[in-house]
DNA sequence: ATCAGTCAGTTGCATTTTGCAACCAACCCT
DNA sequence: AGGGTTGGTTGCAAAATGCAACTGACTGAT
């Protein structure tokens, strides 16, 4: 019998529905474009090589949910670039946690991305931190709240 | 023109490679059930409610990636369960940066995760931060290291 | 020794998503 | 009038996914 009390029940609908938004092959990608400044359809058409069809769509979906928005750059003809929103945003650790792990276990003969703090130029790393302690947390020091024993994984 | 100096032309190589892993519709639900204390065939179909050909490619890719390992837990008939190795317990900030994105933007009625600390009973987050000063960083204070000056977005 | 049941898949086929290339519409500039 | 730029749309082929039925190796009960 499957012990499910470790690391969360109830993560399923957070995590499934995050996916619903960015859980495809594109998306993430373009968010990534996004983040790096570039902002118009050909921009991260050209930039991804994605087919303008998908493109569409993925740009739509997104706007859809919240995460970007169009705003308008010109008039005759109406011109539109995307934009984070704020939801948007508060996507970066993801792509920061993936760009890590990429950087650390697939990426191993290719060039470091080295992302920094613009205050103090040190390079930034994500992680899991206790809101209490501080700590930062590695994956067999969590736990679901509902359980009580941790798990061996 | 687009200006691609800020947030890491260099990253692309590394989240492209971690998407070729992780990137498709169930790689990171079944990675989540690994996560949650399900190990064998058909905890995860049952659980996820994915078809077993699809569980059986998605496994098989993930044991190549590196990210899981076939352990054997008996013999006659040689029955196998699935572990997360070192790389795939490194995706946790990955799982939890979604699943927190996921609680605050898509899940707002649905019921809240909370992922605890073990030593602490403390919640858990998932932030990007910076090396030097240790401060968590939003989006717009991360850039390249390449680039000079950070962008609007 | 036969029979039902479990577990971990495999196979075949329909549906959906993706990829490619060509085309379109609005506008500018010469 | 003709060409260039931008931001798409359309049609069709290829690939991935979903569903349901089936297999193979075993166990344990009759």
């Amino acid at each position: 019998m499957p012990d499910r009390s470790t690391y969360a029940a109830a993560e399923a609908d957070s995590i499934t529905s995050a996916l619903d938004v960015i859980g495809d092959r594109w998306s993430l990608l373009v968010l990534r474009g996004v983040f790096r400044g570039l902002h118009r359809f050909g921009e991260l058409r050209d930039d991804l090589g994605i087919a303008s069809n998908l493109l569409t769509t993925r740009l739509c979906r997104l706007v859809d949910a919240g995460v970007l928005e169009k705003v308008p750059y010109q008039e005759r003809p109406v011109r539109h670039e995307y934009r984070l929103t704020a939801a948007g945003r508060d996507l970066s650790p993801v792509l920061v946690a993936l760009m890590q792990w990429g950087d650390v276990h697939r990426n191993q003969d290719g060039p470091r991305t080295t992302l920094v703090h613009t205050d103090c130029n040190a390079p930034i790393e994500n992680l899991n931190r206790c809101t209490d302690c501080g700590a930062s947390i590695d994956a067999h020091e969590i736990r679901s709240a509902e359980s009580v024993r941790p798990e061996d994984t």
